[in-house]
DNA sequence: AGATGAACTCGGGGAATTCCTAGGTGCCGA
DNA sequence: TCGGCACCTAGGAATTCCCCGAGTTCATCT
């Protein structure tokens, strides 16, 4: 048999190496990527059977890498390793189409087991997290769509670049598209949300998750 | 020769399995702790040579953890390792006692050689931090009990107005000065602070207080 | 008194952002 | 199959913001 195909999405460096020698028994770690917007760039190519990627992350945050990459390769699964214990986080990270949830202070032996177990069709939540949760989430019914999320795809991705610091050009060299498409962007965003600066605009980032203070 | 002694006091399991293969072939890691105090308490009985630490950990955080445990083994090596990229939080580590400084982005090759420097003595700060702050830190003068804010008053008092959503006329209006001398303060507190858009600069203002989120 | 430096105050000109407007695309229900 | 609608895309004009420099005040030092 061969070894279920890995990557690992995750910024710190340092975690990146430590895990690799944790998983490398087991699985064939495919690749690392550092961010949301390499690991869509480059998981076409590399067939992954299961991501693990972190939440927080320049760029394109996991959240949101998940749900494209979802989108991309339904088949794939998905586990969240990150240490956000936050419901919040947790409620999104499965909505986003995740198969599992582990946090940083998991033992290790739980990230073997929780690949295994999503690779059989199955979702795996750390005990350090309640598993009510996850039980409300997926019993709810389907249509829990109450708040999709009040801002589109792009507008969440244009939203974390601003936050994150980088001038409306260099988003436009980022997603590739016109300075004007970007402006257009980051202004229906402020008109939907009712906020009419930089400033504001980034505070709403933060307090939601987009990027971190 | 005997191999040097490390402890290593991070709350995130995973990533300390991880480290703990990274460190084996160099290290003998005599002990992990998940959390300040629990470092303070076995640190007398394990006699490290070196103890890594993250800052953000419970009970009690790595920079008073790593004050406390200097005044207790003065002779003991500490290196931070950790997420926070921020100033503050390198200052307030070395101002601690410290003699390295990684993120936990940084390359794992530099864990090991952070640890080689700081045991003969010296100081190790990642390169992904600017040199200059450590350089300004330790050449100051010894007695620089907690800086009040190295802006000036009007400095502060436009970062708290465009932190808070303010437009530059706006701000104008409100301290009866004219629009260009708004946006030299400004300036002035992004070129002090090397911040480069509005983003950043609340960003800073939350972090320091200028501002809820 | 004169020099020095820090803090605050603006102008001009060009770059970046915002405002207003509209074309193009894909999906879905009639 | 054909609108309708949500979303993404972008141009031109107006505004705001950023980068250069420069003048004023005031406390401090020599």
């Amino acid at each position: 048999m061969t070894k279920p195909r890995v990557i690992l999405a995750d910024d710190h460096t340092l975690v990146v190496e430590g895990f690799r020698k944790l998983l490398e028994e087991e699985f064939d770690l495919v690749g690392t990527v550092e961010d949301g917007r390499a690991l869509l760039k480059t998981a076409p190519t590399l067939q992954p059977d299961v991501v693990l990627l972190d939440i927080a992350m320049p760029s394109l945050n996991g959240i949101e890498a998940a749900r494209q990459l979802k989108k991309m390769m339904p088949e794939v699964k998905i586990i969240f390793v990150t240490m956000h214990a936050d419901p919040a986080y947790v409620t999104e990270g499965f909505r986003a189409g995740a198969s599992g949830y582990l946090l940083k202070r998991s033992a290790a032996a739980e990230l073997v087991q929780a690949i295994q177990v999503v690779l059989k069709g199955q979702h795996y939540v750390t005990p350090l997290i309640t598993m009510d949760l996850v039980r409300a989430l997926l019993e709810d019914s389907p249509e829990h769509q109450s708040k999709p999320a009040p801002l589109t795809p792009r507008q969440r991705e244009v939203l974390q670049l601003v936050a994150e610091g980088q001038s409306l050009k260099e988003i436009a060299n980022t997603l590739k598209i016109s300075v004007k498409t970007v402006e257009f962007h980051k202004a229906q965003i402020m008109e939907q949300l009712d906020l009419h600066t930089t400033a504001e605009l980034t505070k709403y980032a933060i307090a939601h998750g987009f990027t971190s203070p």
